[in-house]
DNA sequence: CGACTGACTTAAGTCAGCACAAGTCAGCTA
DNA sequence: TAGCTGACTTGTGCTGACTTAAGTCAGTCG
């Protein structure tokens, strides 16, 4: 094939104990456990609806496209994961209803969506795709970055991966 | 970043033709895209392996925890999909051999692995989590940003959703 | 030559995620 | 009182993601 001009992109670089990559695997690894959490599609999509401010049962199954018994299903789990949480409020001469929230937890995900957007934007659209983030303040295009506690911007080749020394006393962060 | 007070955290404000949100679905949504080329767990994983620099078929099966019929056909999706590249190599003495290698289309996808991750890490664990990634030159941790083209730290709530016009003329991108 | 290894494939079966259609049920409205 | 609406649940059936176990096949080693 024709793989000599194109270089391969730069990863980041294993040091210390898992610098053998041999001898360690990944099991504890919080992507797994994160991808657990969120693995499913119809997981990914309620998500975003509710970043887009969407919080009654009806608009998630329709505005995320899947049928209400997966709807309430996923709802429910994400509810038992705490990523959401479900409160009754109650309008003047309406009934109670459910209204679905992001909680802390759940809206810690964003930037992980953010960033898988803007991947689907650069590689899977033609025109970089139908929506997009702007700073409200100065109305520019906002990026994810990989940013170093120093500020330097980073590229994974510029990155080590390290196994953190947790045992005992803990520099500052 | 301590914020755990009982609020609801801020979300993105939706603007233009986005703003009553009944009218319109996301069918075209990136993140939906995204999500289907990379919905499994095994897909996550097996990148996450190359990340790490994981290249030979019987590796990535072990080292992702997935048995061979998946780690097959997963590998031969995400070739068919773009984000791996198969090589065929040589060493001395040795017949030639496969190694599975991220494109950049691959490689893109590394600040959503690393949001994901750091999410693991915050939410999914107690300590902290077992790796984390630093930056070489400095030797400081590093975290997903959200930013504006202009250099500001953004936060949901900061951001509004917008349509961009992409009708006839492009400003530069 | 036969054994072994790496990189798979094939077979058979389980389980989870999903859709569609229909039913339930509480409470408000006419 | 009957009907409507929102928020679900139940039933049925499909597809696809996954497993284990076993087979294939080319090439290298002893």
């Amino acid at each position: 094939m024709t793989e000599t001009e194109n270089a391969a992109p730069a990863m980041p670089r294993l040091t210390g104990v898992l610098a053998p990559r041999e001898r360690w695997q990944a099991n504890a690894c919080s992507l797994a456990k994160a991808i657990d959490v969120v693995s499913t599609r119809s997981a990914f999509l309620l998500i975003r609806e509710a970043f887009y401010g969407t919080t009654r049962f009806d608009d998630f199954a329709e505005r995320a496209g899947i049928s209400e018994p997966v709807c309430a299903a996923r709802l429910r789990e994400l509810v038992d994961a705490g990523l959401l949480t479900r409160e009754e409020y109650r309008e003047p001469g309406q009934r109670a209803r459910r209204a679905y929230r992001l909680t802390d937890k759940g809206a810690g995900l964003f930037p992980a969506l953010a960033a898988l957007m803007e991947w689907g934007d650069r590689w899977l659209t033609e025109d970089g795709g139908p929506v997009e983030f702007r700073h409200r303040d100065c109305g520019e295009p906002v990026e994810v970055e990989l940013r170093c506690a120093a500020g330097h911007r980073t590229e994974p080749g510029d990155l080590d991966l390290v196994r953190p020394d947790r045992s005992g006393y803990h520099p500052a962060r």
